[in-house]
DNA sequence: TCAACTGTATTAAATGACTTAGTACAGTTG
DNA sequence: CAACTGTACTAAGTCATTTAATACAGTTGA
C-alpha cells in the first residue's frame, strides 16, 4: 500500500491518511486480514509523527474498519456493520444529498447527473460485502 | 428563510450556516437576486458574531454564489459556472467517489446504492439551471 | 532470557483555525 | 443628515492539529 499526504493541504494529516485506508479497504486493495503498517514504519514513511499515525489507526478501529493487536500490529477488520439499517441509510443519504446540492450549483442538470452516476458506479470497484 | 446552528457540533459555524445557504440556493428556496439578512441582522438572529456572517458571506462570494453591493446588501448571484467542464466534473467526481466508499463500507450493495440514488434524485427539487 | 519489534499513554509545546469583541471606515437611501 | 448597508482591523480566548520526548506493555524469535 501506497499513502501519500499534502502538506499544503488545509485538510488534516490525519484525515487524509484516514480516508484513503478507508478507500483502499472499500476498493479491496487492502482485504480482511491485511496487516497495516507500524506505526512506526508509516510516520517514518510520512515524514509525520507516530503520533498522528496512531491517531488514525484509533480513529478507524472505532469505526469497526480497523482491528489492532497489541504487539503484533494493526489489521483490515472482517466486514460487518453493527449499524442499525436506518442509521446506514440516513448517513449515506446526508452525503449523497450534499452530492446533489454541489451537482447543481456547479450547473449539472439532473441527467447529467445521473449519467455521471452510472458511469462512476460502473468504474468503482464494489470489493466489500456485508 | 430560516438558518440555525447547532453550537455543540465540530463543524464550525461558518461552515453549517454557509451549507445551508448553499442548500438553500441549490434548492430554489433562495432564488437569484434574492436578498439576504444583513450582516448584522443574521448575527442577530443566529447569536454569533457579526465577523462569522460576514466570513459566510466573503466565501460564498468567492464561490460565485453571492455578489455582495455595498451598502445595499446581499444578493444570490445569477446562475453561471465559470469553472470548465472539466474541474467541474472532476470536483464532483471527487465528492461521488466519497459516496461510494462509504457506501461500501457500510454494507451496501451497488445495487441497494442505486436504488437509493434514485429515490433521493427524484425528490431532490432540480431548480438551478445554467 | 533478551533484543527488537509491536501498540499505547502521557505531558509539553507550537501553530493555526475559529469565534468573539470592539472600533472604525465607506457606500446607499430617504 | 440619520440610519441603514458591507468592510477592515486589532486583540483575545478557545480549541484542533501536529510534533516531540518519554515511558510502558504485549509478542516474537534467537
Amino acid at each position: 500500500m501506497e499513502f501519500c499526504i499534502d502538506v499544503t493541504s488545509r485538510t488534516p494529516i490525519y484525515r487524509q491518511v484516514a480516508d484513503q485506508i478507508r478507500a483502499a479497504i472499500a476498493r479491496g486493495r487492502l482485504k480482511p486480514a491485511a496487516r497495516l503498517p507500524s506505526v512506526r514504519d508509516l510516520s517514518r514513511q510520512l515524514v509525520i509523527n507516530p503520533n498522528t499515525v496512531s491517531r488514525v489507526y484509533s480513529e478507524l478501529e472505532r469505526d469497526g474498519l480497523l482491528v489492532t493487536r497489541h504487539g503484533l500490529g494493526v489489521f483490515v477488520a472482517s466486514p460487518g456493520s453493527d449499524l442499525t439499517k436506518k442509521s446506514r441509510r440516513e448517513r449515506l443519504t446526508t452525503l449523497l444529498d450534499a452530492c446533489f446540492t454541489e451537482a447543481v450549483l456547479l450547473g449539472f442538470t439532473a441527467d447529467e447527473f445521473a449519467e455521471l452516476f452510472r458511469e462512476r458506479l460502473a468504474q468503482f470497484q464494489w470489493q466489500r460485502g456485508t
